[in-house]
DNA sequence: AGCTAACCGAGACGGTACGTCCGGTCTTTGT
DNA sequence: ACAAAGACCGGACGTACCGTCTCGGTTAGCT
């Protein structure tokens, strides 16, 4: 998310070791404890060279982990549901594992800065929505998921939980219980038996 | 959140005015920028008398929001799905509203802070999920949810959509697609009709 | 020069501490390479503790240099050339040795800052004035100088030269050279001999 | 001030901009807050290019300064005490006037800087003392002054007083003044009367 | 006349210090 | 006796300049 000067002449060796240190102090002492004072210096770069490229803490945050993790392609094995259950399998890990609190932290930060916000929807989650709506498109050819099922909707309930229980700590389900979350959400799009 | 002090000397006005400063200064300015010295300017209390009673600005913030929302019982009108839409409705306006970002800010904060995540959990959300429980167990007496329905499973469903929202800046559910929403999470409990 | 706090509340042990932070700094590196923020970490000392009761580097070091030396009264032996030797000797003395960079350090800034330069004139220089005419009136009496001399062009002649030659590095006078200048800058208070 | 590289191939236009942009900027903000990367920005400069050819900003200042102001000869009208007059007022309006504050700010940053102060003494005071002690020996020959009168010492007590008000900002005298203290400084070296 | 070394503009870079803000603690003072 | 008022240490903030360092692009003077 450049500001303003030329990139061109951009430092690529300071960038990563920007980002770098970015995670693995996220990681040491979690995002909450991330300064940029402690990024720069762990980079070996001056503060002004943060500043020039980024516009907050958030912002390098957000570049370095959409720098690590690129989009990968949703699984296929076939099972449309098998296939749910492991990518939200990894999904929790991130959200859960204490090295990456950068995740959290990053979510946490879009919630009280639109910019953010703005960025981290546009370049993280919004190319995982599309392979995850490519799959369920996929299953509807195959028949596994009913023609006409709106997939925005199969978003929300099958995404939704884990988001519910991460803000409220509630706890994320187990494997057990996320087979019986999936089972649901997707029996949501079974044609409808009776009037309720 | 009291630490340690004899809480029968505590004096009230102040604590009142701190309430009442901490969330009117979130509404004006925004959580974000809330600080404690603002707030015992504001309330004209010493900063010590804050600390002595709260652990952080979230434990005051988390303060005031109970003190202000009582626990509402679940609407009830006979039509479970209509009572649905009600409630979220009230939820989507409280996360949506700019002047109740205090409470975006608290949940923001919890996932960055396990002991403030745990009181925002005991005290603001675990009693509603409570209320929401016995709503869903009276329309299962009413046969308008299936009797052997998850009734955690149904929370994940109903409400996990409007936290993903949240989370991922993805826009709130306008009411039509608020309707389908709950159709679509109600129906996954209608008895299954065919293998999958 | 304190700017608005309550000076009754003021930490003593702090504002000593400051002090002679300033003046081993200065004297180690030299007024130039002194920085608020080695005298804060020296002193052990928040910079904000500076700041709030001083305006700028140039305005501690002024506090310090004052604090430290007093106004001593005017050397008196009875030999007004003797004494203006041996204060001017003293003089020279500070304003050459190393270890009192602070003093030229302030001169040089106070060319610089007119508020600066107020204080400087009126806490260090404008006492030692009056003490110098003092000596100079007490002369008049005991008719080692003229009754009818004009005091403020003895300070002139007598001090003048030291400035002009600390200002242009021309080399401070010795001993001999001294008592040479001395001798001149009296005489011109002879009476006039012949018209020129 | 050069440095190392080639006198030859150096850019002139650059040279008169940077010299030029330095006594702009040092009249309208004072010298206290010039920069070099304001400088290099107002003449159209890489800093690179100054620092190549001068090692500060005092030496630019005083490469301006010296380039502006050629060494003048003494004024000489015949009468002794009437050319210094003229030459001290000149004097006295150049450390005076705000536009000028080159000249001080050059005067106190060489009080901290010794290879800067050995640069404006021998390069801009010098040649003018040269010229000053001319006009002295010119003025020995025609009688106006002792002939064995020290022009060290003489140069001392006429210009001395004015950079002992410089510095301590006891204000510059008016021309009657002036002229007492040009008429005191001359008497000094009239033939001693009585032994004192 | 062409080559090549240099100077040049631009400006990114690692640093240092700035002056400010706020967190949490501790002290003083008035009521 | 209690708080209010607020001074204090600490640490990070974001900014300003420093002086160094590439970059291409002129440009000058020697082949």
């Amino acid at each position: 998310m450049p500001a303003s000067p030329n990139p061109l002449r951009r430092n690529e060796a300071s960038r990563r070791a920007i980002l770098d240190a970015a995670l693995q102090l996220s990681a040491e002492h979690g995002y909450g404890r991330l300064t940029i004072e402690a990024v720069a210096a762990r980079a070996g770069v001056s503060k002004k060279t943060i500043y020039r490229w980024w516009s907050s803490k958030g912002a390098v945050v957000l570049d370095a982990i959409d720098d690590m993790a690129a989009v990968a392609d949703y699984p296929d094995t076939g099972s449309l549901a098998a296939d749910l259950h492991t990518q939200l399998t990894a999904v929790i890990d991130l959200l859960t594992s204490p090295e990456n609190s950068a995740v959290t932290g990053l979510i946490a930060e879009a919630l009280q800065d639109r910019e953010l916000a703005h960025d981290l929807r546009e370049r993280l989650i919004r190319p995982r929505i599309t392979t995850f709506k490519s799959r369920l498109r996929k299953a509807q050819l195959e028949g596994q998921l009913a023609p006409d099922a709106d997939l925005d909707v199969a978003l929300d309930l099958i995404y939704g939980p884990v988001y519910h229980r991460l803000v409220f700590h509630l706890g994320m389900p187990d494997p057990q219980q996320l087979e019986t979350l999936i089972d649901h959400a997707l029996r949501a799009f079974d044609p409808p038996q009776s009037t309720r």
